[in-house]
DNA sequence: CTGAAAGCGCTTACAG
DNA sequence: CTGAAAGCGCTTACAG
C-alpha cells in the first residue's frame, strides 16, 4: 500500500504536535491532555502507524525480548516448559528468540553471546552443565538469567525446578517397597552436577534406608532418545535388574518396549518407574508409572521470575514453594500406572 | 566488570581510525588496509567489544531476525519443523522469535503484528486458514513470508509441504487393497482448505478408483490431542468402520489406544495408517503403519527459501522436488509398521 | 501538559 | 583505503 514507512515524526506532524507528546500517547503516559491525546490516536489510527520497536529498543535500551536456549524442541519436557515460557512472556508482552542448543556446549556458548548481541531483557537457560567460558559470560554480563527446569553447575545461577533428589528417592524406595530386588538407575552422564549430586545421592539414600547395598554397576546411562533406550533392554535385563526408575520419559518408552520386544513381561518381571511426566509416558502399553512434574508451571514461574528479575524486584517468597539460595523448588507428584505393581 | 559498554566510537578513538572503518572490519569489508584491519582486530579483542545488534538493525534496515509462528510447539510434527528452521537459521546467522499460536486466529495476528513491530525479515508461518485481517497484514508488509508443513487459504503465501491429496489418497487406497471394506478419515475442521481440497479429494479419489461409495458420515474430526483420539475410539467402532486414516499422529495413538482398550484387535478387526511421521508412530504398540514425511526437510527448506527471498532472490527450481505455483512439494513416503495388513 | 534537543550505537552514501 | 556527516526512529531528561 505505502511506500514511505510512517514514523512517529509523520504522526507528530499530522497532529501538530510534537514527538515527544505522540511518544507519550503510544506509551500511555497519563501526562497528555484528553484532547491532545484523542486527536493523536485518531492520527495514529489513520495513518495506521505502528512504533518501530528496533528504535524503541535502541533509545530506551530495553528490547522486551528474551532470550531462551533448549537443548532440543523435539523433546516434549523441554517443549512443554516452553509452552509455560511462551504463555507469561505473551503476557508480559515480551518475544521469545528461541534457540536449540543441540546440547552443544559450543552452540550454546554462541547462542548466548548471539542473544546478548541483540540485547535481549533477560535468558532463560534449560539444560545441564555449563562451561567456564559461558559461565563468565553471564557474570560479566548485567542481564538476568534463570536456569528452567533443569541444574547446572553455576550455583549462582537462578533456578526453577523440582527436588530432582527427593524424587528419585521416592521412585526408588517405592520399588523396593514392592518387591524390587535390584533396582537400576537410568540418567544421563553421572557427572552432571543434577545426577552426582542430586540424583545419585537419592538413589544411594533410598538403598540405604532399604538396607540394600550400593553398586555403581547398576547405574546405566543413556541420552535423551528412544533407540539409546530400547538398546539398553538387553543389557539392564542381562545384568539382572528387575526394576528401574528412568529420569528420561524417551528413554523410558524405549527400554520399556525394548524389554517387552525381549518377551520380559513389564511390570510381572521388570517394574519401571519414569521421571519427565511427558505425554508419552500414557501412549506406551503398558502406561508408565512416573514422577508427575508440574511443567508448563516450571516455565511458567521461570517466565515469571525473570520479568522480576528484569525490573529489579526483589525475588519474593510468599508462594507455596521452597525457596533455597536462589532457587524456586516447585512440588512434584507421583502417579501409579501400569509399569509397577 | 565493565561498567560502560564499549561501543564503535571506543574502538575507534583507541584504534585512531574512524567509526566507518571499524564498522568496515566488523562486517569483513575488504576495503580495508590489512595492518589497519590487525590493529583494529586487536582493539576489537582487547576491549571485547561487541558490536549492538540493536543500533545496527536501525541503521541497517535488517535485523537478521526472523519470526516463526507455530500452533504448538508441543506438538511433536511443529517441534520438529521448528528444528528444521532453527538449524538453517543458524547456519545464516538468523535468530527466530518463536511464538505459539495456539491455532487461535487472535493470537496469530497479534503475534505477527508482534513480529513486524520488531522488525523481522521475515516470517515463517505454520498453520492453516488464516483470517482476512491476517491476509492483510501480510499483503501490506513487504517482508516475505513462507508457510511451512502446513496450507492456508491464501494461494499467493509460498509454501513447502508433502502432496497431501496424493498422501491421502494412497493411504486410502492401501488399506482399500487390504482387505477394508469400511474406511473412515480422521482429520481436524472438513473446512479447512487443507482438508477440504486436498485430504477429502485424496480420499474420494481412492473410493471412486476402487468402486466404493462416498459416505460423508465416514469423515471423523478431532483435533490434535491423543485424548480426543482416545475418545474416538467408541464413535468409530460403532459406525462399523474397519480401518482408519488419520492425518495426526497424536490422534492416530489416541484411536488406536482406545480401540485396544474397548478390546478391538488391531490391526485384526481395524487397521490404522497414521499421517505425520512423528516419534509417537514408533512408541505405541502395535506400532502404526504411516505415511512418511521428511519433517526436518520441510522445516530447512522453508528457511531456505525464506532467506532467498529475504535477499530478493529469484525462486530457483534445479532441486529434486516439484514446484507449483509459489510452492515446494517434497516427496512423501510410505512405511508398513504393525496397524495394518 | 508540551516541546526542543540530545542521544541511543550503528551504517551508508559521499568525497577524497 | 579512509573519514566526516547524516540518518535510522525512537526515548529521555530538561525546561517551561
Amino acid at each position: 500500500m505505502k511506500k514511505q514507512s510512517v514514523t512517529i515524526y509523520t504522526v507528530a506532524r499530522e497532529a501538530r504536535v510534537s514527538m515527544a507528546t505522540v511518544s507519550r500517547v503510544v506509551n500511555g503516559n497519563p501526562n497528555v491532555k484528553p484532547e491532545t491525546r484523542k486527536k493523536v490516536l485518531e492520527v495514529i489510527k489513520e495513518l495506521n502507524y505502528r512504533p518501530n520497536a528496533v528504535a524503541r529498543g535502541l533509545a530506551s535500551k530495553k528490547t522486551t525480548t528474551v532470550g531462551v536456549v533448549i537443548p532440543s524442541v523435539t523433546n516434549d519436557y523441554f517443549a512443554r516448559l516452553a509452552l509455560g515460557i511462551d504463555d507469561i512472556a505473551s503476557m508480559y508482552k515480551y518475544n521469545m528468540i528461541l534457540t536449540n542448543s543441540d546440547a552443544d556446549d559450543g552452540k550454546a556458548l554462541q547462542v548466548v553471546r548471539s542473544m546478548m548481541a541483540k540485547q535481549v531483557d533477560g535468558i532463560i537457560f534449560m539444560g545441564h552443565d555449563i562451561t567456564p567460558e559461558l559461565q563468565t559470560e553471564f557474570e560479566n554480563s548485567t542481564i538476568p538469567v534463570v536456569v528452567a527446569g533443569s541444574m547446572t553447575n553455576d550455583a549462582d545461577l537462578a533456578t526453577v525446578r523440582i527436588d530432582y533428589r527427593k524424587a528419585t528417592q521416592e521412585a526408588t524406595t517405592y520399588l523396593l517397597e514392592h518387591e524390587a530386588k535390584k533396582v537400576a538407575l537410568v540418567i544421563g552422564s553421572q557427572l552432571t552436577t543434577v545426577n552426582k549430586d542430586f540424583r545419585i545421592p537419592g538413589y544411594q539414600a533410598a538403598l540405604e534406608a532399604a538396607g540394600v547395598a550400593f553398586d555403581d554397576g547398576l547405574i546405566f546411562e543413556a541420552h535423551d532418545s528412544y533407540s539409546e533406550g530400547y538398546e539398553l533392554a538387553e543389557t539392564i535385563k542381562n545384568a539382572g535388574v528387575d526394576a528401574a526408575f528412568v529420569s528420561d520419559d524417551g528413554i523410558a518408552a524405549g527400554l520399556l518396549n525394548g524389554l517387552t520386544d525381549l518377551g520380559v513381561d513389564v511390570p510381572g518381571e521388570f517394574q519401571l518407574i519414569t521421571g519427565n511426566d511427558t505425554k508419552l509416558a500414557e501412549v506406551t502399553r503398558p502406561m508408565l508409572t512416573s514422577i508427575t512434574q508440574p511443567l508448563y508451571d516450571i516455565g511458567a514461574v521461570s517466565m515469571r521470575l525473570l520479568t522480576k528479575l528484569m525490573n529489579g524486584d526483589q525475588e519474593e517468597s510468599q508462594e507455596a514453594t521452597t525457596i533455597e539460595g536462589s532457587s524456586i523448588i516447585l512440588n512434584h507428584g507421583f502417579v501409579k500406572r501400569q509399569t509397577t505393581h
